[in-house]
RNA sequence: GCCGCAUUCGUCUAGUGGUCCAGGACAACUGCCUCUCACGCAGUAGAUCAUCGGUUCGACUCCGAUAUGCGGUACCA
């Protein structure tokens, strides 16, 4: 049935998966899953000089993580495989000749040296060269030589590519989902190459002729296509294809998050955040380029932003989970415009997930963190401080700094804090909580009774001063939870230790 | 250069001819909470809807020009 919707991510693994593909990804899997179809990945490597290896499987790793899952593809397999294209380079050249043969496109046996110079010699006078209906005539190929030689120049060996041959003057309109029309002039178009001399097409051809025999409905991709896509909708009018020609949605481009212009590879590590889901490697400089996951993105979080950088649901709902999304998803409430990073709400969206996960799984996060420290503590109590610190960070990266005191005493106090909060005589009311602590039973209601309503308010003296005091003692920073509970998290014993600590380290200041 | 696409608060965006002296979120700021720092809550400020024309009784919404930005212009995808 040619109704069912079919989609395809088709990355080329040229490299680590950009954040923008990621969306691309994303956006076609919430399409394909909302309307009951199928989501399949197809890996583009025509240009076999640019293969990286590693890339096929980071983008697969990628993609699973972020929950994003294929139907057919390279690594599942499918009814319509193989999917990789190297894999499927037999059977493209009978296409190109197809289109030959139908007056589509004609053998072009100009050497890429030739070309260079063409265009070097066009630039001296101002112009640009581009092989079209205008210029193909003086250049070497099946519509300017004679039948006899480009059969002799075929059997002889030479190399030679396929170009589309594009008839003249004739407005080509693309109908896109997102953009409306988008028409276009032959003339303007150049004889795009569809069959290389290596015996691979070019993304042109390969990507028609798969999406036709994949009965891919509708083609969702990056704006750089555009362009090219007057181009691919004359190819389905050539091949006879245009009653199956899939429905075409281009997507606004992801910008930088200052100034302008494409998010690029290196913008990521310079502006603060990551460009790329995982961490990548590269295998030939050795350069590490930093991921989403390793900075300790909830890959939910991840999704929730990119579905909303060039999308809305039409509500003011912003948190929103894979199956909301596939629910609300509408081509038609995407934006045009191209969206820049924000880093700081990625932060906010990271925040919101944070709460959202359970105290046991924040603290599953934090124990490798916690014994990279070398600290021994109680699942119990590991749980009890995550559960307490959660709502104060949005990356688990940042649970040790906020929470390092709940399982090492401090070894120095601020200085500023010092001058803040530890006035003269200070050590006479610290020395009282040692002993109030000591004496009465150690339980909140207890300790709350003895040294706040009793010995600070009883006494007439500073609710914050001595309580601010007390928490530079016992944390060496006037930062923390509820002062009490976390002397009840501390013990008894350990507190004591803390504070006894403090008086003889500050010692008693003048003031 | 040529072709194409885009243009609403700092940022992401709502808005599909009147209900918009333009709504929400992040960030900012103020206050509340309070033993500190956060969180949370409440509130404030922030957009001559790029500019100029046109269509219309009426335009952020339609059309045109200009400006700016981006994309494309490879035997790369």
């Amino acid at each position: 049935m040619s109704q069912e919707v079919r989609v395809r991510f088709a990355p080329s693994p040229t490299g680590p998966l950009h954040i923008g593909g990621v969306r691309t990804a994303l956006y076609n899997y919430l399409f394909a899953k909302q309307n009951g179809g199928k989501m399949i990945l197809r890996i583009e490597d025509t240009d076999q000089t640019r293969f990286v290896p590693g890339a096929e499987d980071y983008i697969i790793e990628a993609l699973t993580w972020l929950g994003i899952k294929f139907d057919e593809g390279v690594h599942i397999g499918g009814p319509f495989g193989p999917y990789r294209q190297s894999d499927r380079k037999p059977m493209y050249k009978q296409y190109a000749d197809q289109l030959i043969e139908g007056g589509w496109a004609y053998y072009a046996f100009d050497k890429p040296e030739e070309l260079e110079a063409k265009r070097k010699e066009y630039e001296a006078q101002k112009r640009t060269f581009q092989y079209d209906c205008n210029t193909r005539a003086q250049m070497q190929n099946s519509l300017s030589l004679s039948a006899d030689e480009v059969k002799r120049r075929i059997e002889s060996g030479e190399p030679y590519v396929v170009r589309f041959k594009f008839p003249a003057d004739t407005e080509i309109t693309v109908h896109d989902l997102i953009r409306g029309d988008v028409t276009m002039n032959s003339n303007l178009l150049d004889d795009k190459v569809l069959f290389k001399s290596d015996g691979m097409p070019t993304y042109h051809l390969a990507n028609i002729v798969d999406d036709h025999t994949m009965e891919i409905s509708h083609v969702i991709r990056g704006e750089e296509w555009l362009p090219s896509a007057p181009l691919h909708v004359m190819l389905y009018k050539a091949f006879g294809w245009e009653e199956t020609m899939p429905k075409f949605a281009h997507l606004p481009l992801l910008l930088k998050p200052e100034g302008n212009g494409k998010l690029s590879k290196r913008d990521g590590d310079r502006l603060g955040f990551p460009v790329f889901p995982l961490d990548w490697h590269d295998p030939k400089s050795g350069e590490l380029s930093s991921g989403y996951r390793e900075r300790g993105y909830f890959p939910e979080a991840v999704v929730n932003i990119l579905a909303l950088l060039g999308w809305n649901p039409g509500t003011e709902q912003e948190i929103l989970s894979m199956d909301e999304l596939v629910k609300l998803f509408n081509i038609s409430h995407i934006s045009k415009s191209g969206a820049k990073f924000n880093v700081e709400k990625a932060k906010w969206f990271n925040h919101e997930y944070m709460q959202m996960h359970s105290d046991e799984e924040v603290a599953d996060m934090f124990q490798p963190i916690l014994d990279e420290h070398g600290v021994k503590a109680e699942r119990g109590y590991v749980v009890k401080v995550c559960g307490m610190m959660k709502e104060r960070i949005s990356f688990i990266s940042e649970m040790w700094d906020t929470t390092s005191y709940f399982f090492v005493a401090p070894t120095e106090y601020d200085p500023a804090a010092i001058k803040k909060r530890w006035k003269a005589g200070m050590t006479i009311h610290m020395a009282k909580v040692i002993e109030i602590l000591d004496t009465v039973p150690f339980e909140y209601n207890a300790i709350h009774k003895a040294l706040l309503d009793d010995y600070i308010v009883g006494n007439g003296l500073n609710m914050g001063q001595v309580m601010n005091s007390l928490r530079l003692a016992v944390v060496g920073k006037t930062v923390g939870p509820d002062m009490l509970t976390l002397v009840m998290m501390l013990g008894k014993d350990e507190t004591i230790r803390r504070v006894q600590r403090a008086i003889d380290t500050i010692g008693e200041v003048e003031n």
